[in-house]
DNA sequence: CTGTTAGCGCTTTCAT
DNA sequence: ATGAAAGCGCTAACAG
């Protein structure tokens, strides 16, 4: 039997609103009996209910997120990493994390309404930003708090936290051209992601600015982020009559793919063939060669999501409300100086 | 502004109860009134309160996970595949995920206190059951629905789904056994886990079955899943004055770290010395050489704790409540035959 | 078949 | 400083 207000009123022969409001620490009550009061709530074990306290107040304390998990398959460590510190910072600030997993874009709708329809978070985090997101319209259009991981065309309209993709890549293409690399391919983000274009405009910026002209041919993109995508697209760019000799690829886990594609064909990774690639999951440090990644700070990402949605839920103002943070190009062994046709 | 059953009502001129009765489906509602309050409800765009719904039928329709991430660093992928098991049969049957991250073992209790007795989920899912488990204590006190990955001392009292671990470490032992390893060293998880034993019996009846005497000094252990701490005790037993040439390493993530404290000293994996591991995260088939692991249906696990869980708490019967599944001994080159002396 | 009524547990005016 | 009362949005007896 669950231990309400009424039975704390009842136990001290007091009213349900005294009780309510020494619990909620209101001015007008006695200093002793708010003492009185919480001691006794703590000894009866009561917890106020969520279910009430969310009816009346029409705050949950909970924030949402959705994984779609097409749209990045959830085996990318990449979202533990998120998921970890988004979680924490919730936890830190007394808030619960109310997660959806949802096996297909067609539900994804739904299980936003389901969220914020049915009231059941305060505030959402997206991830993953959408040319035209449907789910960015639908929470505007609501007026639904939220923040998104990644920029949109809809700039303005809400707070987001992203990492400067244009800036992680121009410093690996760049590191794969100062290492001696003269062909350089790029196997970007499914198009459909904001972050996909950023990407690319890095890589096209850093080349001309290289001198090396664009080989349209040599650019290429995965449909999802696994590393089965990422072995078919460094498939196709090895394939062409005139094949890169280093790739930029645009997630680690697809960058693990890539690399088989090119050791399977008896190239040397990090001397015939160099691969710069994206996130810098913890496997990237142990696989053979080691991969050089740029690394998101994606630990802080989570937190500083989490603390601005707070903010905007809790109806203060936001320092700043377009953030942007920096990558850091981790170098190991796979981007190694280029020695044409060291294997053969 | 949310539209509420009473809006419907209003709408059509019915009673808020008609309107309720329509929308879920009661039996003594005319077809055609049924029909109209959908559509009318779909048209306006009403979605039921989530907290008024909770309060009254004081169900959630939601269940709960806490993971305290020293008990295993939430950086393992093995927890990625477990929350997305749980996360899309929560979807497929119509239920939400409450998570919290805990970040220090001290706050775990009250992350508990805050779902259950606040009543934010209608049960709870429990990971890596402890001697003496306080969770499962406190939860079989309130006599709060739950399940639980992993078996404890007090059995009777909960359904659960496990692994059988003995069976999967007895696989893993026996194998190297037949590679030719004569000396083979253990690896355990923290000793506080449930699982740790199980695991450590099986090692030891592998060895007495295939006639090598159990010798404690080749028998370690970690006390957090991370990479570090598997180098770290695979260091201990390469320091040993008769090391052994072979070893069982509780899990994947902690065998990455072993493998490395084996390669740190020149020798040859999976020759001169072999590495079995469990899990079989998505890394070991990448690292160099890829690790023989030994697998754990983790994702069947999480679908069928999250079944069993929404039975239990809907009323239902269960089938089986006690669960033990099969691992697979996944045999890749960490584990080749023995050549002893082969790197000198 | 539909409507009336009561109340889930809590917060919040407004009186006292 | 405390209490009475209303009501958040919904469901579930019970009448009609």
């Amino acid at each position: 039997m669950p231990v309400t207000i009424k039975n704390i009123a009842a136990e001290l022969g007091l009213s349900v609103s005294t009780v309510s409001k020494a619990l909620n620490d209101y001015p007008d009550i006695a200093p002793q009996t708010r003492q009185l009061v919480k001691e006794t709530a703590r000894r009866m074990g009561y917890r106020a209910s969520a279910a009430a306290r969310s009816l009346r107040t029409r705050r949950t304390n909970t924030i949402g997120l959705i994984f779609c998990i097409i749209d990045r398959h959830l085996t990318d460590p990449y979202y533990l990493d998120l998921l970890a510190s988004i979680g924490e910072e919730c936890s830190r600030q007394g808030f619960d994390l109310l997660l959806s997993v949802c096996p297909d874009r067609r539900l994804e709708r739904s299980a936003y309404e389901r969220m914020v329809d049915g009231k059941r978070v305060d505030g959402m985090i997206l991830t993953g930003t959408r040319h035209g997101d449907g789910r960015i319209a639908y929470l505007v259009e609501r007026g639904f708090p939220f923040v998104s991981l990644g920029r949109s065309e809809r700039d303005g309209d809400f707070p987001y936290v992203d990492v400067d993709g244009a800036k992680g890549i121009n410093d690996g293409v760049q590191h794969l051209i100062d290492q001696g690399y003269g062909r350089i391919g790029f196997v970007g983000l499914p198009p459909e992601l904001v972050c996909a274009g950023h990407r690319f405009q890095g890589y096209q910026t850093t080349l001309e600015k290289g001198g090396l002209g664009l080989d349209p041919r040599l650019v290429t993109h995965c449909d999802c982020l696994t590393q089965e995508a990422g072995y078919q697209a460094m498939q196709g760019l090895l394939e062409l009559d005139e094949p890169p000799d280093a790739a930029c690829v645009c997630s680690d886990v697809m960058a693990l793919g890539a690399m088989g594609a090119v050791q399977e064909r008896g190239l040397a990774m990090g001397r015939d063939f160099g691969i710069v690639g994206f996130d810098d999951i913890p496997m990237a440090a142990q696989v053979q060669p080691p991969l050089t990644s740029i690394r998101q700070p994606i630990y802080e990402v989570g937190t500083r999501l989490c603390r601005m949605l707070i903010k905007v839920v809790e109806g203060e103002p936001l320092a700043e409300s377009h953030v942007i943070l920096g990558p850091t190009l981790v170098i190991r062994e796979s981007s190694g100086p280029y020695q044409r046709g060291w294997a053969r």
